[in-house]
DNA sequence: GATATCTGCAACATCAATGATGCAACTTGG
DNA sequence: CCAAGTTGCATCATTGATGTTGCAGATATC
């Protein structure tokens, strides 16, 4: 990093990244034209503050997985019982994941810090996951890894429907997690 | 259609297709050229079959669709019983998507025949959940469209993992749907 | 084997996105 | 207020993908 920016120039970068987010949210395709005008700002300016196109996107998937890595750690997994964890956890990614659909669905590069915080939060997930498990309410077999990725799977797909109040979509995922869809 | 085509020109067009499915399966945004040369095809032989790139595309995703569809169908939802149907139904359907992965997650522009198709899928789906729900296998209460969901939700993240026998996983995916993850 | 069709190759035209630069006008921070 | 920093605008260069065309040689079809 070189020097700190000025405000101003500070402003203009956040509302860059922020608009990046909305637009590409909607047509990953989209071109840093339209990224800067949803940004009200220059084109020119991007490139200014942004080498390149991905560099942007990188940066954009950067501070999202930061995010939504406090996210996860605002659920305090350490102490709280996992049930409860759980339940937050999920409330608290379903809501950065809202708002970063696009900069979390990004293909990561190998050996980056976003790589890296990647895997915390899968680590961190796994545990809570684990401890689910100890404590009676995941089967005591159950596969960990299979039981992470139907989680990722159902906070992706609780996005996608009508209801969109995160407290009422983190209790249909969690109850779909433990119990499924069949009879009580 | 104007006449039919030639036999190795038939032979190319399959093989454009082919080779397009598996190149943009990995690279959404590979090239014509890309394509081609996985094809073992010049690029122009691709021009002069598809008009554009997103006719080339719509129609892989027309071919997609179709053997999904077909697969659906395979399953014999009409007669079998409904769990005998599930299984069945998510073998053949993890066989084709894994095939087709790339194709059968394109857009698709509303009121096409491929728009036509998926409706018809959906349908099929949500009648054989409505039968496993009469039959007792899903909760009298379940909300059926979220029951859909989380059924493709869990076919797609099936083919994520190492395991890669769909007899296999669509034993995972449909005891997951039913009994979710908790102890039995 | 004659004919229609298909293909590769080479060349060309187009087009849109990306990225760079210089400058004048405007903000910010001290 | 002044100096440094920032921005919009206009402009240009580059690049890569896309799509077209003509033609000579290969291949299928009858």
């Amino acid at each position: 990093m070189g020097r700190p920016l000025r405000a101003d120039a500070e402003r203009s970068v956040r509302a860059i990244l922020e608009a990046a987010e909305r637009v590409l949210a909607d047509n990953p395709a989209a071109s840093m034209e339209q990224i800067a005008e949803a940004a009200g700002v220059a084109r020119t300016t991007i490139h200014r503050r942004f080498a390149s196109r991905q560099v942007l996107i990188d940066t954009l998937a950067a501070s999202a997985v930061e995010r939504l890595a406090q996210a996860v750690e605002d659920s305090r997994p350490d102490t709280a019982p996992p049930l409860v964890v759980l339940h937050r956890a999920t409330v608290n990614v379903l809501r950065v994941k809202s708002a970063f659909g696009f900069a979390l669905g990004q293909p990561v590069e190998p050996d980056s810090a976003v790589a890296a915080a990647w895997e915390g939060i899968t680590t961190r997930c796994l545990e809570l996951l684990a401890a689910a498990r100890d404590e009676g309410l995941l089967d005591p077999a159950v596969d960990l890894d299979w039981a992470r990725r139907v989680y990722y799977a159902l906070i992706g797909e609780a996005l996608h429907g009508p209801e969109s109040d995160p407290d009422v979509l983190a209790t249909k995922v969690v109850d779909t997690l433990l119990h499924g869809l069949g009879p009580r």
